[in-house]
DNA sequence: CCTCTCACTTGATATAGTCTCAAGTGAGAG
DNA sequence: CTCTCACTTGAGACTATATCAAGTGAGAGG
């Protein structure tokens, strides 16, 4: 007896051409799992923005904002706000960059990086919880797969590209 | 030389724990995707997910805006604001449902279901562009490897599940 | 009838993206 | 040595999009 709605059947999408089903599993896939996530760090008092940018830092050392945004593929002013939301919880701290004082390097705080290993164990618990039941083969084809569509030369809406082509 | 940003070399995040890449993958990937597919249809004065609404509709014949919320897999509310676009573009329209006046049956117009067909050319060249480049095992194990994910246990956030295991 | 559920609508809120601006930087001209 | 000019960084205002919650009217069971 189902709830309210089902999951994975409810899309079949078997009428659909194919690029338009993987478009749209695609976005339903993106928005379920960061979903899931952002339930699962609520604990923490944060969400899966706030935990990727948190990662990467952790993972790179104190960056520009502008740095930042590139790496996590935002928008600069998005993620303006996420480093506001880090300052405010003390997670993460704007500090003057040596060189250039139009920048701010943004380092972690010490509560920061233990957000970062709270979080990332949590991350290994939904990743189970999604991707989990995948073998070991199709994981990695997934990862494989999102990697080659990115590096496309088509694939960054800043770099147009021609689509009228004969 | 490069102007602002680089493509896809701007997420190598070799740094990070796999499945918090494959999330942030996963996030990217469908930003931008979502990104150069909506600019592509701005001819047809629709985007992506008035597009896929028209196409559902196409291949299953009219349906209640609950079922083809299910289908789309987005709120009721997001879609019904969805069907009032297409109806202010004479795209689709409401009829009465013969045996429940609760509900109505969302019906494509002629001019809707020529826009079914020029988006599918469309999606058809946003395809190619996009994971075009791929091989078509890779391609195909994208595809395979997201319905997998879908039919996860986990991965209907309406169906927590359990995080917290020995 | 009375109540419970369902389909849809509407309003409030949050979140992301775009545009614009102020401040800072760096290079070249005079 | 300074002035000017083009460019970068980050912040703020504005817009739109999505989600959630409450409300309305219709069906269905007792």
């Amino acid at each position: 007896m189902r709830s309210t709605r089902s999951p994975a059947d409810s899309a079949p999408l078997d009428f659909l051409p194919p690029d338009v089903a993987t478009g749209m599993l695609l976005s339903t896939v993106h928005r379920r799992s960061q979903k899931v996530f952002n339930e699962a760090l609520r604990p923490l008092g944060i969400e899966e923005r706030h935990f990727a940018t948190l990662a990467v830092l952790d993972g790179t050392g104190p960056l520009t904002q502008r740095r930042l945004a590139d790496l996590l593929d935002l928008d600069k002013s998005s993620l303006g706000r996420i480093v506001d939301d880090l300052e405010r919880q003390r997670l993460a701290e704007r500090r003057p960059l040596p060189g250039d004082r139009r920048a701010h390097a943004i380092h972690l705080t010490e509560q920061g990086r233990q957000h970062v290993r709270d979080g990332h164990r949590i991350a290994a618990q939904v990743g189970r919880h999604l991707f989990g039941h995948l073998s070991p083969r199709t994981r990695a084809a997934l990862d494989h797969a999102l990697r080659e569509v990115l590096a496309a030369p088509g694939a960054d809406p800043a770099t147009p590209g021609d689509e009228s082509r004969p």
